[in-house]
DNA sequence: CCTACCGATCGGTAGG
DNA sequence: CCTACCGATCGGTAGG
């Protein structure tokens, strides 16, 4: 079984090793900046080698964006799907987006950094993806207005900024940081709900 | 007078030109992604025109990323000088946080996000100018829970979030926008003001 | 501010 | 996965 048999018990292949390394150093440098030269050394194989896996530098980039649009996506349609209240569904839409980012720090800063540097169509499905997933964001928001569950207040403004809060995540969370992911979704989820729910009923409620 | 005949009634030099430009260009499509003959056509000169006025690309870089920490730097003295509750003192920041991104929006993404490709030692004073910022903010955070105007709370989270939400403007504000800067710093500071304040005193006062 | 140019480096290919 | 290499483009300089 060629191609199988020496893989043994560590299950990453030379080719998701590539795509790790470059997301780190897309993350770090930014993707322009990093050289398939710089790439392959810190490897430790030669520049020509990773067309082996790879049909381009952008290929790379392409992975990362879409599979991470796609991590997001699936969790936010599991979301929607429930039929909880627009409190319930904000709270656990922030906890998953603090998951996905956590468990993936570097992914997410490419996927939120460096999409710019796709080529057509990429740049535009991929930004397409983006504007639905906000889109579908604040619409929930809206939907918690329009019920009475959260108070009036301008649901595209409160959507970039809960957006900004927890995408600025991949600029300051460290794996041995001080703020458990639970803990910073409970925060975040704190502060947004608060500023959302009427003064009578300042503290979520869970179930 | 040589150098200053040519100037008439519009001020801007051809220098502060190739600025603005090189500014917007570098927000659109990075640092590393321009190049000094993007730069050019987009001015309307050669590429080696370019270097009668500037000595490097990277020179451009330091003016903008050096010239926004002072404008940042310059309120935040201003506030801390001030005998004024902290609550006070945070929405003022924030106001003119608001209001120097908004004035400068290409620059302030530039000053967040290309900074990074500057050399030593360049880049360690930068950083260091950044830490000091947001540990000056954080103290403000700090201040006010310890006097017990402010809830208890994660003072490095708050800072941090704070600076997400006010920085990710500079990923949305459009001069034409619905939200004029003055909203934007009402509702971002109702927003955490809330958050941090006890909830019998939920609304921050003015004067 | 332009023409003419330089050495370095880039993403990527051929052929093994 | 490597050696050897290609054309394109880069930041920047010389000299006017």
């Amino acid at each position: 079984m060629p191609g199988t048999e020496n893989q043994g018990p560590v299950k990453i292949s030379r080719k998701d090793q590539i795509e790790t390394i470059a997301t780190a150093l897309f993350k770090e440098r930014g993707f322009s900046a990093t050289s398939m030269r710089d790439l392959a050394s810190e490897i430790g194989i030669e520049a020509a080698s990773i067309y082996a896996h790879v049909r381009s530098k952008e290929e790379i980039l392409q992975s990362v964006c879409f599979k991470m649009a796609h991590e997001f996506f699936k969790e936010l349609e599991q979301i929607e799907k429930q039929a909880d209240t627009h409190t319930e569904k904000l709270r656990q839409l922030i906890a998953v987006h603090v998951n996905i980012i956590t468990r993936n720090v570097a992914a997410s800063a490419v996927f939120l950094n460096e999409w710019r540097h796709l080529s057509e169509p990429y740049a535009s499905d991929f930004l397409q993806l983006r504007e639905q997933y906000e889109q579908r964001l604040r619409a929930i928001v809206r939907q918690g207005i329009a019920t009475g569950e959260f108070v009036p207040s301008d649901a595209r403004f409160v959507t970039r900024t809960l957006l900004s809060s927890l995408n600025g995540i991949t600029q300051w969370y460290k794996l041995d940081g001080e703020l458990l992911p639970e803990a910073i979704a409970q925060n975040i989820g704190d502060l947004f709900l608060k500023g959302l729910m009427s003064h009578k009923d300042d503290r979520p409620k869970y179930h």
